[in-house]
RNA sequence: GGGCUCAUAGCUCAGUUGGUUAGAGCACGCGCUUGAUAAGCGCGGGGUCGAUGGUUCAAGUCCAUCUGGGCCCA
């Protein structure tokens, strides 16, 4: 019996599941849309439209996609589809950075191990190959995460093409006079030796010599000072680097701050005067020190005191940079070996002098005293680990304490640059390299001025990035390296350098033909064959190819030039480059550097920037405690889906630290049932509905389904703002607090009523049905960027009634709000009766609790409400107990100065619970399946 | 150490030009429902707005300092 009146009920159906089963599922879908060349119908809607390009930052490709980079490709593939539903042409062409030091180190270790050596050409091709096997691999990951892309039109800086527009990117730099060579400090790797580039060193904590040296300053010296010159006189200089002492020049002082002469006893020593007391007790002196002089750093310069144990002076001069804050105020200056020693040396013209070799070790120059030659600067891994210090430390060391110069001597814990391949401390080391000058040719000016024409998202970027602008020094471009683009110089026997623009550009056009290992395997006469070699140069047999390579941050830096520029779907310059904010001194910056000298200003017109994943801690993840998995894109996907990650990366306001935890992630999939079960309650309540015959005009749908529009369009209005300002936590905000409250918790849940028991075709239901079928063709739309699977696997069901189909949610276009939808007055009504209806739900829940009833529709209640309330609840006042979803109000006559609302049981009145609907009316009426409210007889007589 | 930046309930986010008892969703607790059911509904507890000091009649909101985190640099 009563399982024959549920069969009169128009229950939902629908085939679309409760459980996602993502990682099962999105697979399936993915191989779908290849079925159906998803990304390519997208672009053929829109071939006609006005492009949006989103330039691709390339990723470095030696491993599986970390959930850092799935963040980064996830935020582009949202806007990406919210930019093709929104009406622009969107093509999506993915890149990949394939040279570099990490590559060709793994490469070379494997050969290592292996105990094989190999020439440049066949490393080269080893790299490659390892670069193209993560290249499939990444593909894959990417694609799994939703990623949709131009896979068949991708760059790599390794295709011979690219690397022939880097050459001529380059050569762009050598036609603006800013290329040259020159001996300069540069970090260096000595396991590499190589130089490296300021992406290549980690700073960490080291533990160094830190060691007070004493420079005698001769009786001669100091009275042509003024200084007195009968006791023994020393300037005294702090450095946590020994090894460069035999390469001191000078010692630099500030001019403006005071320094002292203190008489320690047997001797005097020359400090500054803020720093004499740390100075004094570094060495332990007993005694107390008397100043007997005191100066400004500027009285000092010149003064020659003498090199500790080799014989030279190391005059003083003046330096802007010292500072009081350690050390002695002196500061030790080897111009070979620092980069502030480095402009000093240039400003006083001192030698660059660099007696430390390509190895590491001390070079026998005539100069270097005979016991330190050969000695190495290096501290190997073992020895770091062992906390020694390198074997040049402690000869110098040695000699010092030998000559009696070293005052005192502790060992120093600072943050030190590491290589971050060898793990090894670099070395500061002047050799020969090629270099950018920025300030030439007004570069520098001419990039600050592009900075300021680009749209910054966050907009601190561009404090960010004009600060790194500014504060850049020249960038030195050239690499030890094999596995990269060679810098097309050549080399006579005394190795001077040849460079030049048009050969360059030559040199480019045979390597796109004929690949770049031509340039290893080839020699000088057949690369320069029907080259027209500029004066001045000599026969090209009398030539050597260069072998640096060029900074990889060129290569990265020109894919404008070598993508943009190249493929005709695209434009430069691009609308938008989105990278972590760590890419304003690396691709950001590169790219604005290599655009202004070469194409004419930044390849951007604006840049967007997130922030860096973070454990629960706030702390950074790889130092968030331990991982089981390593955190791949993969890893996670296999335990969320992708649905899930992405609507994680979508609920972050990503322009901070993301935050990424199980207990985060599964509050994602918490929101995304709510999701997933709103689309499936809409859905299936609308199995019996056709939008083409069943729908009601807007004008003539009953007032709530007027409400929900209405509340709709504040959505749809919202969101749009939000995706178009790339605020898209707010979406999943708005989006989640209108399915939790807006629907669920209100107009789906009193929806219920009409829904089912009503007659299929009465007017309040379909006006009902067509209100749902407009919220979730909007609501689908609107999630669509994010929830790229499920809300296509939504519509699939909505349209085709089926899993899957060929008429995507991805190929809509963006909802828009008609503006019959909008409706202030119910909408300021409803907030009144929402108000109401609260106070009502407070009302019943004591009387549940003690046992009065159990579902809400038991209940009747008597308002009796306040003035303003009053008018409302007259205007609705058929529409109560609906809105309640209890059987019964009853409604004070008057308003009432104390608002109150009284819940009882509908028995108590001698109403009748209907078996049908479950409300309690007046009076039940026979039919033949028994006794049933009117509205449920009457529902029985026309819907069969 | 420097530049940029962040800090509101357990979690993710709102908090307009400083102005009533700081909001939402989720999570949690207690109920209801069993006709969205590995679902749905109701009610409830929970925050000295990182800390300290200041400006103000009034500060989560302005200023200073500090603490902790992130990215970049030294």
């Amino acid at each position: 019996m009563a399982q024959d009146l549920k069969d009169t009920l128009q229950l939902p159906k629908t085939d679309f599941p409760m459980r996602a089963n993502l990682v099962g599922r999105e697979p399936a879908r993915i191989a779908h849309w290849e079925k159906i060349a998803l990304y390519r119908s997208i672009q053929e809607k829109r071939a006609a439209a006005p492009a949006f390009i989103l330039h691709d930052g390339p990723p470095f490709t030696n491993g599986d996609v970390h959930i850092g980079t799935a963040l980064n490709k996830t935020l582009k593939d949202i806007t990406l589809r919210f930019k093709s539903m929104s009406g622009f042409r969107t093509p999506y062409v993915p890149g990949w950075d394939c040279h570099g030091l990490p590559i060709e180190q793994k490469v070379a270790r494997e050969l290592q191990a292996k105990k094989k050596t190999v020439s440049t050409s066949e490393l080269r091709k080893l790299c490659d190959e390892f670069s193209e096997g993560w290249i499939a691999k990444q593909t894959k990951q990417f694609t799994r995460l939703g990623v949709l892309a131009d896979w068949k039109s991708e760059y790599k800086t390794k295709n011979p093409a690219y690397e022939a527009d880097i050459i001529r990117t380059f050569s762009a730099f050598v036609d603006k006079g800013l290329v040259y060579r020159s001996k300069k400090p540069v970090y260096w790797s000595i396991p590499f030796e190589t130089a490296l580039a300021e992406a290549e060193i980690e700073y960490k904590d080291h533990v160094s010599p830190s060691i007070w040296v004493k420079f005698a300053v001769p009786a001669a010296e100091a009275q042509k000072f003024g200084l007195p010159a009968d006791k023994p006189l020393f300037v005294v200089i702090w450095t946590t680097t020994p090894w460069t002492i035999p390469a001191n020049l000078a010692i630099a002082v500030h001019p403006e701050y005071e320094y002292v002469v203190a008489d320690t006893g047997a001797e005097r020593i020359i400090v500054a005067k803020a720093l004499l007391e740390p100075v004094l007790s570094a060495a332990k002196t007993s005694a107390p020190a008397t100043i007997v002089k005191t100066m400004k750093g500027a009285e000092l310069e010149k003064l020659a005191p003498r090199h500790p144990f080799i014989d030279r002076p190391s005059p003083v001069v003046l330096a802007d940079y010292v500072t009081m804050d350690s050390g002695t105020g002196c500061v030790h200056t080897a111009p070979g070996h620092g980069a502030e020693d480095y402009l000093t040396g240039l400003n006083y013209s001192l030698e660059i002098y660099c007696p430390v070799g390509d190895d590491g070790r001390y070079v026998d120059d005539g100069r270097v005293p005979a016991d330190l030659v050969g000695l190495t600067t290096l501290e190997t891994v073992e020895d770091l680990e062992k906390k020694r210090t390198s074997p040049a430390n402690l000869a110098v060391l040695k000699k010092l304490e030998a000559s009696g110069a070293l005052l005192a001597h502790q060992r120093y814990t600072h943050q030190y640059p590491h290589c971050w391949r060898s793990k090894t401390p670099i070395i500061f080391r002047a050799v020969d390299q090629w270099f950018v000058s920025l300030d030439s040719n007004n570069t520098r000016r001419e990039a600050l001025a592009a900075i300021g024409k680009v749209s910054w998202v966050p907009a601190w970027g561009e404090a960010r990035i004009r600060g790194a602008v500014e504060a850049r020094p020249d960038w030195c471009i050239s690499r030890q390296r094999s596995w990269g683009v060679p810098i097309p110089a050549f080399y006579d026997d005394k190795k001077t350098p040849f460079l030049d623009a048009s050969v360059a550009r030559a040199v480019a056009d045979k390597i796109e033909q004929r690949g770049t290992n031509s340039w290893y395997d080839s020699t000088p006469a057949q690369i320069l064959e029907g080259v027209k070699l500029p004066a001045g140069w000599p026969d090209a047999s009398a030539l050597t190819c260069g072998r640096d390579t060029l900074d990889v941050w060129i290569d990265s830096g020109s894919s404008h030039v070598a993508v943009l520029r190249r493929q005709s779907q695209l434009q430069w310059p691009a609308d938008l480059y989105l990278e972590g904010s760590d890419q304003h001194r690396g691709w950001f910056q590169s790219s604005l550097w290599t655009g202004v000298i070469a194409a004419g200003g930044a390849p951007y017109k604006q840049v967007l920037t997130h922030g860096f994943i973070v454990g629960e801690d706030g702390k950074k993840i790889s130092k968030s405690g331990q991982y089981e998995k390593p955190p791949t894109s993969d890893n996670y996907i296999a335990q969320y889906g992708a649905d899930v990650i992405r609507l994680w990366i979508a609920s972050q306001n990503f322009t901070e630290d993301i935050t990424i935890s199980d207990k985060i992630l599964n509050n994602a999939s918490e929101a995304y049932r709510l999701f997933r079960n709103t689309f499936r309650y809409q859905l299936s309540n609308l199995f019996d509905f056709d939008p083409a015959n069943d729908s009601v005009p807007v004008a003539q749908l009953d007032t709530l389904d007027r409400w929900a529009l209405h509340q709709t369009a504040a959505l749809v209005r919202d969101c749009t703002a939000a995706y178009q300002a790339y605020e898209f936590h707010r979406v999943y905000q708005l989006c989640n607090h209108f399915c939790a409250v807006t629907l669920s918790a209100t107009y789906h849940d009193i929806l219920k009523d009409r829904l089912y028991t009503l007659g299929t075709q009465h007017p309040l239901r379909r006006s009902s049905q067509t209100a749902i079928h407009h919220i979730f063709r909007s609501l689908v739309r609107i999630l669509a960027p994010v929830l790229a699977f499920t809300a296509d696997e939504a519509w699939s069901f909505a349209y085709s009634k089926a899993e899957y189909a060929a008429d995507s949610v991805h190929l809509q276009d963006w909802p828009e709000i008609p503006a019959e939808w909008v409706n202030p007055e119910i909408e300021s009504d409803m907030a009144v009766l929402l108000k109401l209806r609260a106070a009502v739900n407070e009302s019943i829940e004591p009387v549940r609790a003690a046992g009065g009833l159990g579902k809400s529709l038991d209940a009747s209640v008597t308002i009796a409400p306040d003035a303003a309330s009053q008018k409302v609840l007259e205007k609705h006042r058929d529409f109560l107990p609906e809105l309640f979803i209890v059987s019964h109000v009853a409604l004070a006559s008057a308003p009432n100065a104390n608002p109150s609302v009284m819940v009882r049981h509908c028995q108590e009145l001698g109403h009748h619970r209907c078996p049908r609907c479950w409300r309690w009316v007046p009076a039940l009426e026979a039919t033949a399946q028994g006794a049933l409210c009117p509205r449920c007889a009457e529902a029985l007589r026309t819907s069969s």
